[in-house]
DNA sequence: TAGGATTATGTCATAAAGTGTCATAAAGTG
DNA sequence: CACTTTATGACACTTTATGACATAATCCTA
């Protein structure tokens, strides 16, 4: 397995709910139904909760007495929201969905091990195709 | 084995499945199954799965919490979708074929430990015959 | 705290996309 | 030229995505 690879585009349900793609089922389902959901730049963040744990895990030498590591660790932790995948669907809290303006079409971007959310229009404007180099 | 060599004409189904031709079935099938297509610059590349974590192992000193390497990973996994060889015949994703114009007749170009898919048009036009030269 | 409103969750029906298999045609081989 | 292998199209079947709806949980206010 590679991870989470690929850009696919979803929809929302009229709920918030966002339809997992099937190749992103599996790999989010067999580590468990827990994940967290992490406002970025300007899009979303999906990490499963191992992936959560090991970053966090890296985060872990910060000094929580330090003016700028804790704002560091303010900017991962006051994000962030936990949430389950449940038949097969995952609900995007509301203030999450408007944090970065997503509606009903999702771009969903795998990233091997997260995923990211983006409203199309924001993802088009900040990825117009380009070759890929290595 | 010499990886995949030569350049081939192969037609897509109905559902946009390639049929692989025989000689670059065999080097497929015997590692994995598994393979990664990932769109370039007007073309497909596929990679077979070993030859796709030795690309992604270079990427590997890049951090996924900075907002510059980030963009770099983003290009590579976004435009890589993870397949498989079944039956003899890989499905090339909609978007994918959109991507790069695949229609029914595809162009299908061994690159030793890779291979490329292109639409005759585009290749005709970017490969001109001229003699070759090393 | 009861009741009404809002938010969350499970399930199903339908449509769309993906998959396996086979028959035939074409190409390659001795 | 007979035989084997390969490529292709067709079709039936399975899986997946999506919207809709019914039910359940939660929140809030009177």
């Amino acid at each position: 397995m590679n991870g989470f690879l690929g850009t696919y585009t979803v929809s929302l349900d009229d709920k918030g709910r966002l339809n997992v793609p099937a190749k992103f089922k599996g790999p989010l389902e067999q580590d468990s139904p827990q994940l967290v959901i992490c406002v970025t730049d300007g899009f979303l963040t999906v990490f499963p909760q191992r992936e959560w744990a090991a970053n966090e895990e890296k985060l872990s030498h910060l000094n929580a007495f330090d003016t700028e590591d804790r704002t560091r660790l303010r900017k991962f932790y006051a994000r962030a929201t936990e949430c389950e995948i449940k038949s097969g669907k995952i609900l995007i809290p509301a203030t999450q969905r408007e944090a970065v303006g997503l509606k009903k079409e999702v771009k969903i971007v795998g990233m091997s091990k997260t995923f990211e959310l983006w409203d199309p229009g924001r993802w088009e404007k900040e990825h117009p195709s380009e070759p890929m180099v290595l």
